[in-house]
DNA sequence: CACTACGTGCGAAAAAATTCGCACTGATTT
DNA sequence: AAATCAGTGCGAATTTTTTCGCACGTAGTG
């Protein structure tokens, strides 16, 4: 089983794409936020939009925060993270897991810290184990 | 240094993608293969559209087999894979390798073979005595 | 109060991405 | 040779995305 599109995948569109990043990285945020750590290289209009799009596609909510909204990503970070993970390896990799970290260590590699490679070592003690 | 759109990223349009991964994954096929590949859920001159256009903006290359096209990606898989790998570390785990191992451990790690489990390990041996 | 600074909503223009149909070509089959 | 099958090229209609501008509302300040 390598190849499955079918549950409820994201799907974002370019620009949607950046924004959610966004949100993913900072948990929450404003339109205005958002924008400045866009770049603002569009309309600070613009991204409003996006985000009421976003919203309105479900995939975001927002509370008052104060006078402004405070954007935040409907689907909890883990969720989207391990969706997107997992599609990648099996595009990319066959579905092999060592594969992909293979490739993980070699991009970083050198500048995984000692201790980054202790917790990793660890966690494949644990999986070994189980 | 968390963010960073910079380089030549590729970035595909949905369908584009959808092609792209089909040869990726196939390594090369004709239209009618990709079309396949895809379901069928579209018409086979959609896909083969998708395709030249594809070319035309650099992705794809393609070489007569006899007397269809045979469609292969112009960036190497292992290119492509790292650089949206990194993409993906960079904005689900803040850059840390560790914290996407882990989700790929946890997703597929029962799925994971002993001998996944022990290539894995030697690769972070690896990597530390370096 | 008048003015300024920020926020939101909404409509719609502009640009991209998607999807097809139609014309033509070269083998193959009848 | 006529009919048929499988491919390619290309123009263009449709849909989606993307980008903005404009109208309006609220809070703070001189």
């Amino acid at each position: 089983m390598t190849t499955k599109k079918a549950k409820g995948e994201s799907n974002f569109s370019r620009r949607e794409s950046e924004v959610m990043d966004v949100l993913f990285q900072k948990g929450s945020a404003t339109a205005r936020e958002v924008w400045s750590a866009l770049g603002e290289t569009r309309t600070y209009s613009t991204v409003r939009k996006l985000l009421s799009i976003l919203e309105e596609k479900g995939h975001v909510t927002h509370e008052t925060h104060g006078a402004a909204f405070l954007y935040s990503p409907k689907i909890k970070r883990e969720a989207a993270a391990s969706s997107a993970i997992g599609r990648l390896v099996d595009t990319f990799f066959q579905g092999s897991v060592a594969g992909a970290v293979s490739s993980l260590l070699g991009e970083k590699g050198h500048k995984l810290s000692p201790e980054e490679l202790d917790r990793i070592g660890k966690m494949i003690e644990d999986a070994r184990n189980k």
